[in-house]
DNA sequence: TCTGGGGTCCTAGGACCC
DNA sequence: TCTGGGGTCCTAGGACCC
């Protein structure tokens, strides 16, 4: 049997425990930038406001039904998310536990018999509860896919389910597979739910009496089949290793205004970079490629929201590094190269590629490796940065005018990442 | 009109996830 | 006026090899 554990409403969950007024109360989490609602809580769901909605469209309604409004704060949920996976770990062995997002993490139960499981688990709910102040959803079943399935269900039935649910009968998989639109299954986004829509598959039960070839050939290939297999109840998901080294790494970002000069994208670009190559470092590891992208203002449309035409541009360095200095010149060059006299620009972006550990660092005939002294450099530059928080040190080129930085108007503090920022309690 | 039969490696792009 | 920011995996197809 697998679970999935998932964070009620995470990002709002986290502001709340900070607000304790708030705990009934409708809330809503913005994107970077204060653009799109990416969290809300139940009462914000009753009032109809969708998941993704741009902010801006709802701000009215919002006002008027007194939701209180944040603007994302990552330090905090990423201190939250850590606190709440700790405690899975502790509970059932960290290697039954893969941390699947920020609020979600798979657990293995085989090492716990069938009829214990649901007093585990609904204790395990209530830990999390009482140390953390976040409530979670529990899904479990067979296979991981028909675990996101109950704990759909779970989160859907509050109630009647007490935010957990256990799926291990035959029949009451039916049930539940009956109850559960197509969209609504793990690895079915819109693209094949509306495929299986004009096949006339609409519930997640028709979808599992279809035979396995046939997901192969029209949903996606293996993929589709492992997932079909999955659904009819045979477990070919493993509990994956946790990943260390990430394989691309990415920087981007909408600006907080249109950007029509060359120099403000170039300090956007550098900053970018500097960032994405911080977390390549974290990770020990060097990059043998950078791309950069930009993308303009879309033309005004009615209607439909859209993106405006993008160019991008991709360097192979000649030896893979993680110095940012020999990274950020191949991507102004870039950006240089992209931009044009006279266009607007919402959004850029700094992406890392062919990654390698650093101790595997192949050398070649015309690039010499970055030498020691600018590791060096590099470890201070980062010391600092990370104990300062604050990017005291920069390079140059990022810049000082800043004309391009996103919008936050409504942040909550640091409140478990910054000594200054504590919760103060009287 | 006909135009071998394998391989490998790489990239672009599509699909998905939260 | 204002519409997020990361990631993953897989496949198809091109370039190249013998």
């Amino acid at each position: 049997m697998f679970a999935i554990v998932d964070c009620n409403s995470f990002y709002c969950s986290c502001e709340r425990v900070f607000e304790p007024k708030l705990h009934n109360a409708p809330v809503v989490v913005l994107s970077n930038n204060d653009g799109c609602i990416i969290a809300r809580t139940d009462e914000v769901k009753e009032l109809g406001i969708a998941m993704g909605a741009p902010f801006f469209q709802e701000k009215k309604r919002i006002e008027e039904a007194g939701v209180a409004v944040f603007s994302s704060n990552y330090n905090l949920y990423g201190d939250m998310s850590r606190r709440v996976m700790q405690i899975l770990q502790d509970e059932v062995g960290v290697e039954h536990v893969e941390v699947y997002s920020v609020d979600e993490a798979f657990l293995h139960l085989h090492h716990i018999p069938l009829n214990m499981q649901e007093e585990f688990l609904a204790s395990l709910r209530n830990k999390i509860g009482m140390w953390t102040g976040i409530q979670v959803s529990i899904g479990a079943a067979p296979t991981k896919v028909l675990s996101k399935v109950a704990n759909r269900l779970a989160k859907k039935h509050k109630k009647a389910t007490k935010c957990l649910l256990i799926l291990s009968s035959p029949s009451a998989i039916q049930e539940a597979l009956a109850k559960t639109a197509v969209e609504d299954i793990w690895g079915i986004g819109r693209r094949y739910a509306d495929k299986l829509h004009n096949w006339g598959i609409t519930t997640a039960a028709q979808l599992e009496e279809m035979p396995i070839p046939w997901a192969g050939k029209h949903l996606g290939g293996v993929v589709g089949e492992r997932l079909l297999r999955e659904l009819k109840g045979e477990a070919c998901i493993p509990l994956q290793e946790p990943r260390t080294d990430k394989q691309m790494i990415a920087t981007t970002r909408m600006f907080g205004h249109t950007v029509t000069e060359l120099k403000d994208l170039e300090e956007a670009v550098a900053t970018y970079t500097a960032r994405a190559v911080e977390k390549l470092r974290r990770q020990h590891a060097v990059a043998g490629g950078i791309s950069v992208f930009v993308i303009e203002k879309a033309p005004p449309t009615e209607g439909k929201f859209r993106h405006g035409p993008s160019r991008s541009s991709f360097h192979l360095m000649p030896v893979a590094t993680a110095a940012t200095n020999l990274l950020i010149k191949p991507a102004l060059n870039m950006v240089r190269k992209l931009y044009k006299p006279g266009h607007s620009y919402k959004k850029a972006g700094v992406v890392l590629s062919h990654i390698v550990p650093e101790t595997h660092v192949q050398t070649n005939l015309f690039g010499q490796p970055a030498g020691k002294e600018n590791k060096k450099l590099m470890e201070i530059i980062d010391n600092i940065n990370f104990s300062q928080r604050n990017d005291i040190l920069q390079f140059a080129t990022t810049g000082t005018s800043r004309n391009w930085k996103m919008q936050r108007g409504y942040k909550s503090r640091h409140y478990t990442t910054r000594w200054d920022e504590l919760k103060e309690v009287r």
